[in-house]
DNA sequence: AGTCACGCTAGCACAGCGTGCTAGTACAGT
DNA sequence: ACTGTACTAGCACGCTGTGCTAGCGTGACT
């Protein structure tokens, strides 16, 4: 244990130690023994702090996640273009994490999926869906200014952007196969590389 | 044991079985110990037949969709690889448009979302959502084979295919600011192209 | 000072899981 | 008749998430 380690808290070790397990492998189990133990700390203690397997693994992951991004970080042109977009990207998915995506989706299902279709309802949800799609082609713009995509339809490549989004938020409220870091970042690498070199 | 599932060889008695419970609940786990006797069959017979849990839920789910899509299309080398791994991939979009994929949703959600996650209804989405990304990844291996895709990581293009369905999926679901036809249309080539044009 | 309550920790028990393994059976080919 | 192969049965191991009780310290109230 290291002197760090001692002056947290049981309730911060283990998530560290979650953490640190993701880290090492990504596709980690975060078994509520294997992170006890790393924790150095009692499986009835970690319980008690997260009384469920999937309180543990949300907790770490959110902790994970939490250390990533802002969001004027698209002007930053200290770092590549591409990987300023993925980052801003990736802060639409930020607040959706575990547990949080699942009660969001169903939040959203039951807001505008379960009710007769309206058009007040309609509207609502075409208002955010242009809303996320609005700071999506904000960004492509601050790109293309600075020459770092070239100029084409925008509304386009947001909105093919935003559909990989909306993949990627659903996949995160349904279980995930592995690790969802390593998949869903390959595929947001994918999907930015598309965008970027797309001629048109 | 019915008449039928005395004249079944073990192995066909086990998938049945399992397609059965699939049947009952979705969102079953199809343990070893579960199927086996469900099928009438000791745990020992169904893992020479299934050497892993992991044989056991493909074979059952592949079963359960070898029902549905016809793969015919990947094949017929008259028309351009592009479209025809596009027509693909809309085969699975398909079933969902209007409201039949807002009821497609209802039921999904209900099915895995709604109830608290177990280890059943998690084991239950994986099996389907792997089974879906089996099928892009045969479509695309099809394509390599015949040079129209260069070698590469189909697992990890199938996967942006899949996450890229999902999102349009979705998108299908929900109310659509205008044609969702075309718009829907562009993100699918788009993606085609982005993995049909991928390096590596 | 006593004691009561409560946050926290430790650790065992249980049922379930996937899997490795061996022993036994039935039937084909030689 | 002998042998090999496909199949079946079933036990054992180590793992999992979770429920549970017992003990520890600390701070508040009488």
């Amino acid at each position: 244990m290291t002197a760090d380690e001692q002056n947290m808290s049981s309730r911060d070790r283990i998530i560290a130690a979650g953490a640190v397990m993701l880290g090492e492998d990504a596709g980690a189990r975060l078994s509520v023994r294997a992170v006890a133990e790393r924790a150095g700390v009692s499986t009835g203690s970690l319980r008690h702090h997260f009384p469920t397997q999937r309180a543990l693994q949300d907790a770490v992951l959110a902790r994970v996640y939490d250390e990533v991004v802002s969001d004027d970080r698209i002007h930053d042109r200290t770092v590549p273009a591409r990987e300023r977009l993925i980052d801003c990207l990736r802060l639409v998915l930020t607040p959706t994490v575990g547990e949080q995506a699942r009660q969001a989706w169903l939040t959203v299902f039951r807001t505008f999926l379960v009710p007769e279709q309206t058009d007040e309802i309609r509207a609502a949800y075409l208002g955010m869906e242009r809303e996320g799609q609005r700071r999506v082609e904000y960004w492509l713009s601050v790109l293309v200014e600075e020459g770092a995509l070239a100029d084409g339809d925008n509304t386009r490549r947001a909105r093919f952007l935003c559909t990989v989004l909306n993949g990627l938020s659903v996949e995160r409220a349904f279980p995930a196969e592995e690790s969802i870091l390593r998949s869903e970042a390959e595929t947001l690498h994918t999907a930015v590389d598309c965008v970027l070199s797309s001629p048109a």
